[in-house]
DNA sequence: ATTTATTTTCAATAAGTTTTGAAAATTCAA
DNA sequence: TTGAATTTTCAAAACTTATTGAAAATAAAT
């Protein structure tokens, strides 16, 4: 297969990925061209490798540098700015995860506190199916949310190692 | 706060929740209602309770079921159908993450692997950060898969006592 | 200060997804 | 069988989300 190919079908099928994850289509298309370039790219080489409106890349890669995936880099004597994607794939999956984790599964556990001290009998089976079920899910996402965290901080190798020697 | 109360902001998080993990609104809530009901519901519940039409449920508990969360059950001398939920949360991840998994997981990682055999000059910058980036990516993800196996495997008691001593 | 390059915004529109509801199909009982 | 209850299907409509593109804003050079 050749390299042009290749990079299309990546890009491809990183964006189709990418939706099953609550990330747009482009959005993740953007990020995959940005991982596999070498070098920085503009507003302008993004437009014109994946056909789309300079609008949706200036969106899309302001989320990117929002979600800490992408920077934007000054070149010395170029007036336009580049973008550039962080390579190391470690570090893209503890960024990703720290901020879906901060977005969306501390907010929920802190409803899922809240929704378990619900008025009403624990006798009642209706009072106890929700206060087991929501207790179950809250502690549940406890754990995940420990675990995250250990993930968050710590090192690659460190992790890796550990991960391997674990399950194994 | 009130069980009736409680229920429906319940019901309503965890809709928007699933939005943002690929699962559409509908089913969420669905999953939700039956995961607090102590009882089984039939499809004319789940409309009356969600105000949704009786397509929409029909689609969604089909859905449901054919990800393993929710069972059809029968029950002696009613002519209904009716819906229960898994209700144990060890089993409803093991089974989402092995859902995910067969659909998107795996076929990433045999395309990730065919992606990687591109033609052309190791030494040429574009190739290079090509079979880079997708090497990366593909033995990240092949970590993460076996991660995954280790964990549908295990049972809940194992995985939790074992979990709670490694990371606390 | 003016011009030119570049980035940002956002209303309009397009594309994609979900929901409805009524008709068709199926199931069960008499 | 026939009829009533129930489930399933699917085209059309409603809703949601993504994209465009042109105008406004900003930044840099002359």
């Amino acid at each position: 297969m050749k390299l042009s190919e290749a990079k299309t079908q990546f890009i491809s099928s990183w964006g189709a990925f990418g939706t099953h994850w609550g990330i747009n289509r482009t959005m993740a298309q953007i990020h995959a061209l940005l991982l596999i370039s070498p070098d920085p790219l503009t507003q302008d080489d993004i437009m014109e490798q994946l056909d789309i409106s300079r609008g949706n890349v200036n969106m899309n890669t302001r989320d990117l540098v929002a979600w800490g995936l992408v920077d934007r880099v000054l070149i010395q004597g170029e007036r336009k700015e580049f973008f550039i994607a962080e390579k190391d794939i470690w570090k893209v999956a503890t960024q990703i995860i720290k901020e879906r984790k901060k977005r969306e599964l501390d907010p929920m556990l802190k409803l899922l506190s809240q929704l378990e001290k619900v008025d009403g009998d624990k006798k009642d089976k209706h009072v106890k199916q929700f206060v087991d079920t929501v207790g179950g899910i809250r502690k549940f996402g406890g754990q995940a949310d420990k675990m995250l965290d250990v993930m968050i901080k710590a090192d690659e190798s460190w992790f890796l190692g550990s991960l391997l020697k674990f399950f194994k």
